[in-house]
DNA sequence: CCAATAGTGTCTTTCAGACACTATATA
DNA sequence: TATATAGTGTCTGAAAGACACTATTGG
């Protein structure tokens, strides 16, 4: 009954073979105003040269949340701040790496530019790359469009019903860096009276810290820290095609 | 950088040790007003005698969906009917068998109690249980039980902005069938007139077939079939706690 | 001064939820 | 007849989207 049963009863109606379990890190950010990847460069074959998401092998007695973890702090060199990490998808056609069977985990990452700086130092190969432009010029190596495609689509559903867009924005933001967060990872342009209207009537999901900031020209904005709120109830819903 | 380097570089900074993968599946159906779940009973250690979800090892050549739908067949007696599966998440907890290391790909399948009744012929251990019986009353083996309540949530969220309930419904179903559905999986009660008048106005979730029954008692309702609509727009919302 | 961003108020439309009312079956 | 389910109409309140208007900075 329980797929484990069939671990004592081998070649019964199947092989109970072995694979490889990697997890794979679609770690989004904004960077002037465009929504990011964190790809680096294959050194190896199969697809030497192509783009990659970055990824690790899973250890022996590793979890797979902690992996992504290392994944994050070692291979993509991401500064263990408030990261937002979930779990997306997992990738297992037989074929996406011809070398052997190879089981991939993806998680997605919502980092803040700033939190991420850190990255230099410790993967120098790297690099922030605009999605749409991945997506439009760049060929990735094994499945790893699909896990893009994928990651992208999970988080702009996810910015609509949760305070996730905050985990984009540094500890300290304004009404208008959150509006342009929402605006990078949607694409679309928002209006900045409703939508300040709109968030700043959310319950929990700003708090002020009583300080302004022109950092953007104009009139001084409040600035905010994230708030407790995870739901965000009415949802913020994308203008419709 | 990318997790597959590491199967070139073993012993670097991590082993690239190999697992065993399964497919378990949650099968959720509405029987007698009840939101119920296929289990079956484990007959060997570990936990013997214990409930568990269906499932298989995914085999070599295997992708994860096929292994997920042959689960369905075989293990589970699933007819191949018009049936939702969708990939729920994977659980890869070292600890989660006591023999060796198992990373399940859990899979959610939503399925009308009458396209299941093949059930006893081709999996006579299989049983369905009202989910809240098994959630307070029983243990399941393994962390079956947190893989449950995982795919009762997001059964429960999918229902509110997709058309998937439909797949809970028989091949032909009145709009107050359609409500029962939602009435069992959210546990609620909702208003009929509102409902009713809410998804007969979404465009092509529901293709009325001209024909009317009594099969309820009381005044003879209209038979549909399902539309080609997927996302529910705007959403059904649950009624807030 | 002008340009840019921040923030408030108001109007219209849409929709959820409450519920009165009619329609048509079975017991 | 009573009772149950199906289906329509209507009202109210919440909220989305459009947009006029004021506020406060820098150049």
């Amino acid at each position: 009954m329980s797929a484990h049963d069939a671990l004592e009863r081998p070649g019964e109606r199947l092989e109970s073979p072995l694979c490889a379990v990697a997890v794979d890190l679609v770690i989004l950010s904004v960077r002037d105003g465009a929504l990011s990847i964190l790809l680096g460069r294959r050194g190896q074959e199969p697809f030497v040269g192509q783009w990659a998401l970055p990824g690790e092998m899973v250890g022996a007695r590793e979890s797979l949340d902690v992996a992504a973890r290392r994944g994050l702090a070692e291979g993509a060199g991401v500064a263990d701040l408030p990261v937002h990490l979930e779990q997306l998808g997992t990738y297992g056609d037989p074929e996406r790496d011809p070398r052997m069977r190879v089981v991939s985990v993806a998680y997605l990452t919502l980092a803040p530019a700033s939190a991420v700086s850190a990255v230099r130092g410790a993967a120098p190969h790297a690099v922030w790359l605009p999605v749409d432009r991945v997506q439009s010029r760049l060929r990735l190596a094994f499945d790893h469009a699909r896990i893009l495609a994928d990651g992208v689509e999970r988080a702009r559903a996810k910015l609509e019903y949760s305070s996730v867009a905050a985990a984009l924005c540094p500890e300290e933001f304004t009404v208008g860096e959150l509006r342009r967060v929402y605006e990078a990872v949607w694409g679309v342009a928002l209006d900045p009276r409703n939508f300040h209207r709109k968030i700043t009537g959310t319950p929990d999901f700003l708090v002020p810290i009583g300080v302004t900031t022109s950092r953007q020209g104009g009139r001084p904005a409040q600035l905010f820290r994230r708030g407790k709120a995870v739901l965000l109830n009415p949802p913020m819903l994308r203008p419709e095609a």
